[in-house]
DNA sequence: TCATTGATGCGTACATTGTTCACATGTTCC
DNA sequence: GGAACATGTGAACAATGTACGCATCAATGA
């Protein structure tokens, strides 16, 4: 018999097992996360929707908060995956750093089920060493960029500094985007982003 | 018969009705906020917390959310109180205006649960005209002192800019440390935002 | 004074949720 | 082919949000 492809989330209905549960669930649930919200994700309908009897997720996570943190593991992957983008074998310009910035909020408003889940009090990241090591390179990165954009002149504790006022603006500007508190039209958020996240600033001590 | 106080949260064993029991359940779901953390919160357990059953909460409440978001409410109130206090009858200077934005912080750090509760999607600002009506005060606040700060010099457009980034910076700020993503000692948290949130950069365009 | 009425609280019930446990069904390897 | 193991199922439990009809109380007005 063929091995069932991972691509297909819903089992042949006549096979026992699933083939790839555990990565079907996370993708189901990353995807019933935004139609659903995040308060509303319930474990018994990713397992529906995987086609799978709910107490089939817990052979492979240990609870429902396992499972959130599975996804929002795999959201820091892809978050940072598009935030180092533009300083990614390139020499970083002002430009490029607020380009970072700009990557960091679009990707919440694309996202913002998902992010809110990876900010959220529903995973414990001191918690879990796996989660802990998917968010450290968010930060690195940030710190990283602001050293190579400072150079020697700036101290440790002025890139420090540097880096998390700039995460702090696009961190609160991404979280007021996706929570409606700023009342602007869809079409206006890319020119907001723009304005707010702004090369003129980037190094502001 | 005296009329009860409303300083007793729990009614008195023998009394049927309670005397006010809105304002009770308010301050228990405050309380337990904080204990139990915002994901946790339950309605039957803030009615426990009262000594009322369940279905008692529905004379004053439609529903959770419309507890939830009553809670929000009080603390947007409680959130502008402290926010406006360095530029209430004073005139804004840069420093004053940093003083709004580590208030800001400060309550955010004191307050994790409320705060995240009034920016989450648990309660849906653009559906409850009360709720809308306690934030607008927030953002008010923020420009009317930008543009106490800045004088005429500045258009309508660069107070805006300039209020959104301001905002953002201490939203994002108080997110991040709530969330305990700065892996820093609570002993630091004040210095942190000393350090951050900055007069020198109170009015960045 | 006392029945009426509206507001407010209670008991019960229901569907849904996260989780557990014993059992069923495949797969793998000797 | 059978033993050992991984992986799925079904039934069950406690807890939750919510709806319903009924109980209790306070105020009112004849």
């Amino acid at each position: 018999m063929l091995k069932q492809s991972p691509v297909f989330e819903r089992k042949a209905p006549s096979s026992y097992h699933h083939g790839n549960l555990q990565e079907a669930l996370l993708n189901a649930g990353l995807e019933l996360l935004e139609r659903r919200g995040c308060a509303e994700l319930a474990l018994r309908e990713v397992a529906r929707e995987v086609g799978v009897s709910p107490a089939a997720v817990y052979r492979h996570y240990t609870s429902k908060e396992a499972l959130l943190t599975a996804m929002a593991i795999e959201g820091f992957k892809r978050l940072t995956a598009v935030q180092i983008e533009p300083v990614s074998n390139a020499v970083v310009t002002p430009v490029r750093f607020a380009d970072m910035g700009r990557a960091y909020v679009r990707f919440a408003v694309r996202n913002p089920a998902l992010f809110r889940l990876m900010f959220s009090d529903q995973i414990d990241s001191s918690r879990d060493a796996a989660l802990m090591f998917a968010i450290e390179p968010l930060t690195a990165n940030i710190e990283d960029a602001v050293a190579r954009l400072a150079g020697p002149r700036f101290s440790s504790a002025m890139r420090r500094k540097a880096a998390l006022r700039a995460w702090s603006l696009v961190h609160g500007l991404s979280m007021l985007l996706i929570d409606g508190q700023l009342r602007i039209a869809h079409s206006e958020v890319d020119r907001m982003i723009e304005a707010v996240v702004d090369p003129n600033h980037a190094l502001a001590i």
